[in-house]
DNA sequence: CGCGTAATTGAATCATTTCAAATATCGTGG
DNA sequence: CCACGATATTTGAAATGATTCAATTACGCG
């Protein structure tokens, strides 16, 4: 029974392939980096939708999204969000915070998260002892930078492909962790927010989505959304799959 | 006299200044790293405006801009360009599309170039044995996606704050270059290439052009342009000093 | 002097915003 | 089970920033 599945090993084995996800697409862990990886110092989280991430001490900590949603968001003076980046298990948020005194923005949950609460010296270690990890760790860096090189080019383009390709990337990854580890494939996002992500106002996604959806490309209700059509998305937004590359040159593992 | 200073031990202080300088923001190489830095193998080539850099083998590129004005420009099907940075001594080109296996974008030269051609076993050994530097790399890293973090806020913005802002952050990184290592403070791009830059039409950046030009805010003529009102810049497009936080996690020096 | 590239101008068009108001939906407490 | 308030979605019409496209002008170089 799914029930079963659910409990014991099972559980367990599947929390690890969604903390690590982001990695696994790098390299193959050595048992060392896993053990790493699996205890790292820092308190487990749980927090509920709409929860803002806990800012501790000097402004540097950093959180291992252990499952659920969470959102990248500045937040300018006239209350205004813009939402930077959606978050899904696996991703090291809080990165691109370490290198700028002044934070501006918030990292909150979408649904209900797990999350370990990192700080820095975790990464001293790393990069001191775990080379290879520690390269993983930039080239998912440059991952995102491309990523936002690509949004660039979008940005250019009509709102429509815009939308298109948020969904299309977005849903890739989905896809990518409900193989490998059964998450759920809807996206739970507000129309308020899609317009943050995609740089619209409300008013227009609005009238995006009911095109998208006379056109059974999603499904959308209450702040749940669906692909219907991956494939369609990708040729609108005229985006191609998004391939990472197992690069030859990194260090050996620990 | 000025010309005393550009021979001999001055010059090659400068050329040295040039290419730590993006490191130099967030740490005080020791003797060992910059050794280490100066001594990077590959050839160094020189190229001359215009010119595209040359891609060897495996497409595993990196390049260290020694010296001149690079950008990173995506090419559309369409002939289209899309600029997507701009690039100064010290900065370390190519990084982007190490995790991608469908290069789509070229470097090429603004004015006449030195750089350092390198290939990615470089970071092997980074990685290995000069951990502070790898860790240096991870934050530049996350520094050029905050900044693109940054430029997706000022797209919701009109097109002159865009202008003002790219301008901004250009000429931020002209003026401390210029501050070390007596950089030159005209910014070389045609009013094609700020239009591919900022994302708009080059028909409508010659008119925020005129717009700038009228309210003292720049000089621009024969594709040179100089930044007369910084602060102004600023605070039309609404940002403010960027600012490096140098990090106390970092490994020990090596 | 003339050619090629870079910059400038005009007028029509369009995608998106703005703003305000109307409607739907959920969770909650009575 | 219903009414209520809060939040989320939907709609309309007017205003606008930026594009498009084609044509013109300026500039530097051989």
């Amino acid at each position: 029974m799914e029930l079963c599945l659910e409990r014991g090993v099972g559980v367990s084995e599947k929390r690890m392939v969604l903390a690590l996800a982001r990695v696994l697409r790098y390299i193959d862990p050595s048992a060392e980096e896993i053990a790493f990886l699996q205890s790292l110092p820092g308190p487990e989280l749980t927090l509920s939708a709409g929860d803002i991430f806990p800012r501790s001490h000097d402004r540097d900590d950093l959180y291992l999204l252990l499952d659920g949603w969470a959102v990248n968001a500045a937040i300018s003076a006239d209350g205004a969000e813009r939402i930077h980046s959606v978050h899904l298990p696996g991703d090291m948020v809080g990165m691109a915070n370490l290198v700028l005194d002044a934070p501006s923005d918030a990292i909150y949950a979408l649904t209900a998260v797990q999350l370990k609460q990192l700080s820095c010296s975790v990464l001293r270690e790393m990069f001191e002892r775990f080379h290879r990890l520690a390269a993983v760790t930039m080239l998912i860096a440059q991952e995102e930078r491309a990523l936002k090189h690509e949004w660039n080019l979008l940005h250019t383009a009509t709102a429509t492909s815009r939308f298109a390709g948020f969904l299309y990337r977005i849903n890739e990854r989905v896809n990518h962790l409900n193989e490998i580890a059964g998450f759920d494939r809807t996206i739970p996002l507000t129309q308020k927010q899609i317009a943050e992500a995609v740089g619209v106002t409300p008013a227009y996604i609005n009238r995006l989505i009911q095109t998208f959806r006379a056109n059974d490309l999603i499904k959308y209700q209450r702040s749940q959304l669906q692909v219907l059509d991956h494939e369609s998305l990708g040729s609108l937004s005229a985006l191609h799959e998004w391939r990472v590359e197992k690069p030859k040159w990194l260090p050996a593992p620990t």
